[in-house]
DNA sequence: ATGGCAAGTAGAACTTGA
């Protein structure tokens, strides 16, 4: 079984990239971050045509997510019930035995900033949510955008980022949490080259450079970790005309 | 030290992202 998560920068735009990358990646399950349309512009049709059943639960203009499928996909809910958040940025489903979600961590912005608060506390809230979600899943994986660099080897430049939005400690300590839950970085369960990153800035060729981030993460409880033959991250999209500023990470889980 | 790129909303110039 594969699962994968991809932050696509606008579904509207990346609808052809999606739907091309998993022609060429024909994983079970992806999970898409910041489709930025509302339900009722969501390219169902074509997503079905190629496959997939879907799941979505988007806003205007910002955030909204999605649950791509080759197996059925049951007991769906859509954000974290123990926070209330205008902001569309959570979805959950139960896929061929496993409990996925599908998350968009918010930015952030800067430190310090309004933003940034809202993020922690955001953080605090899905960390407590996931431990009722292991208690009733212990098939469970996290999957998506969580907008945190998790150490300095996630960082191109750790001494520019150091202390920054998506690389500080308060940020970190709160992805930790999310590990404290017995969740690990699917990603870190292997090995990989130095300077392995999900996120490059599309000014100043930050691709081209290499100057990136790991910010896009899989996380899998135990029995998951059990079964995870590999993680790797896929840069071919990032290469494609009019990309999206992230790419897409897979896992690969082996029967139970 | 700063801004640089992209997308959405609008229909010029802003907000947001990371």
């Amino acid at each position: 079984m594969k699962l994968a998560t991809w932050n696509v920068n606008s579904l509207n735009v990346r609808l052809a990239h999606v739907l091309k990358w998993l022609e060429e990646n024909p994983v079970d399950v992806l999970c898409i971050q910041e489709t930025k349309l509302t339900d009722d512009k969501f390219p169902t049709a074509a997503i079905e045509a190629a496959g997939y059943q879907v799941v979505f639960s988007g806003q205007k203009t910002y955030n909204g997510v999605a649950i791509l499928s080759r197996l059925p996909i049951e007991d769906v809910v859509k954000n974290n019930p123990r926070y209330e958040d205008a902001q569309q940025r959570i979805l959950a489903a139960t896929i061929g035995g496993v409990r996925v979600v599908c998350a968009y961590v918010p930015n952030g912005q800067a430190v310090d900033t309004e933003k940034y608060i809202y993020k922690l506390g955001w953080l605090q809230s899905f960390r407590d949510w996931l431990a009722d979600e292991l208690a009733k899943h212990p098939n469970l994986a996290v999957l998506g955008d969580y907008n945190i660099a998790p150490e300095d080897r996630d960082v191109h430049d750790p001494a520019a980022w150091e202390g920054q939005v998506l690389c500080s400690d308060k940020e970190r300590a709160a992805l930790q949490a999310l590990f404290d839950l017995g969740l690990q970085d699917s990603f870190r369960l292997f090995e990989h080259p130095e300077k392995t990153f999900s996120w490059w800035d599309y000014r100043m060729l930050g691709f081209q450079k290499n100057k990136g981030l790991r910010i896009d993460h899989i996380l899998l409880s135990a029995p998951l970790v059990a079964r995870c033959e590999a993680c790797i991250i896929d840069r071919a999209p990032r290469k494609w005309e009019q990309p999206s500023d992230h790419a897409p990470v897979i896992a690969t889980l082996v029967p139970a």
